[in-house]
DNA sequence: GGAGGAGCTTACGGACTCCGAACGGTCCCG
DNA sequence: CGGGACCGTTCGGAGTCCGTAAGCTCCTCC
């Protein structure tokens, strides 16, 4: 996953970074660390990052100063890390022309949403996009789906099953996978997938003692199948 | 993008002129700093600016003056930087014809979002936008709404919301996002929508325990849905 | 055909989310 | 200075959702 997109993370604090840029590298991004300004300064100019993460503390140069040498070059966006209690510096940051910002002690979970709500807002007005399975349409920008018309009540993880499986169709995935890539988590008890995944059949699927659109895969996990374009049918 | 609207900022802190200037640039506006009064007013009469962000504290000649002068020649919207507690000041600034002002420190995207509301305002009868949702009607430019043709006492949070949310109908978000395209917030307490979205249903919706308009989206957020096409009523 | 493992089904308690109401603060007006 | 409007915050309560555990069924391999 060469592709993803580039943060730079600039903290003196190597337990931090350390944590932060494998929280990054699950999501798919790629990291690069700087422990203060100049290093900071010469990696933005040569990789061009994405997306700047900032502490606020910095030996040398302070965050402020760097953030403004970022901004001189490039109009690349910052997340600025402070301090508890520092409000005046925080709202010095805001003004400088962070982003955003998370005090200390942060998430990192909490980060990587920020971070990709960032990159969201600068791609631009996302497209509303509809995926279609047969009678099933999934409006992911409304965060509703149909079944010919009628409403399906999903809830916020069948939701995302179902959308991560329409979008990944004749694929087989393990548990621990689909753990990760809906849940977003990294370590788990895998049966949470199991019971998710009979919920969901039990509103998509004619039957869901014998499903055709969630195949089950013995020993490995779960395939999704779309129909046949010119299938059975008798709907409409 | 030469054809943006043209902002005149005046303030003599570059560090604050300079993160307002990008803002601008991203909202597609052209931008001039001046740093003192002086500056100021030989660019305005030069270049025409269609709105003044004008620092109330400057060197040499003081803001209100530099408003007063402004007004003289031409008939410019003017929006005030005052300092915090300047309570008296802004009186003034705004008895001398101030548009609006903000309080230092401010979110510079707040800055934007004033702007542009002041700038649909001035924009004159011509772009006199109707919203309407079944029986109810928004007039942006009057910032009026009308149910069955009786007035809506909406106050200016609930009027920006609801104006949002028509513009953007069939699609789901979250908090973070309607607190940073209504409120121009990129951080703060979330629950403050909550309350907002409440007070608004109280007005718009029949029965505000049973929305049918803004449908809250469970684990997400909300969603606006017009009423449709031909449906029920028994209105006018 | 039997044993073992993998998946299915159900139930339940806790966690989380949203709602409704009330409070305190600020600004504006009389 | 007192009252009102608006706003942001807080708190309790109710409802929903979610993860886990436990027993069961089905498949596979010997």
């Amino acid at each position: 996953m060469v592709t993803g997109p580039r943060i730079l993370v600039v903290d003196d604090d190597p337990t931090v970074s350390d944590v932060v840029h494998r929280y990054f590298d699950k999501a798919g991004m790629s990291v690069q660390v700087a422990a203060d300004g100049n290093a900071a300064l010469e990696i933005a100019a040569r990789w061009l990052p994405d997306l700047v993460v900032l502490d606020l503390m910095l030996p040398g140069m302070g965050g402020l100063a760097v953030c403004r040498a970022l901004r001189e070059t490039r109009d690349v966006p910052v997340i600025m890390l402070t301090a508890l209690g520092e409000e005046s510096d925080r709202v010095l940051g805001l003004e400088q022309g962070a982003d955003d910002y998370l005090t200390k002690p942060f998430s990192p979970r909490e980060l990587v949403l920020r971070v990709q709500s960032i990159l969201r807002r600068a791609a631009g007005p996302e497209a509303s996009e509809l995926l279609t399975d047969g009678e099933i349409v999934v409006d992911s920008a409304a965060r509703q789906a149909t079944r010919d018309g009628a409403l399906l009540a999903l809830t916020m993880r069948e939701f995302e099953l179902l959308t991560f499986f329409l979008r990944h169709p004749h694929q087989a995935f393990d548990r621990a996978q689909l753990l990760e890539q809906v849940w977003g988590w990294t370590f788990g008890d895998s049966a949470t997938v199991t019971v998710h995944v009979r919920r969901l059949r039990e509103k998509i699927e004619i039957d869901a003692a014998a499903p055709t659109r969630i195949i089950t895969v013995w020993g490995v996990g779960y395939r999704y199948e779309p129909v046949p374009a010119g299938a059975a049918a008798g709907h409409t």
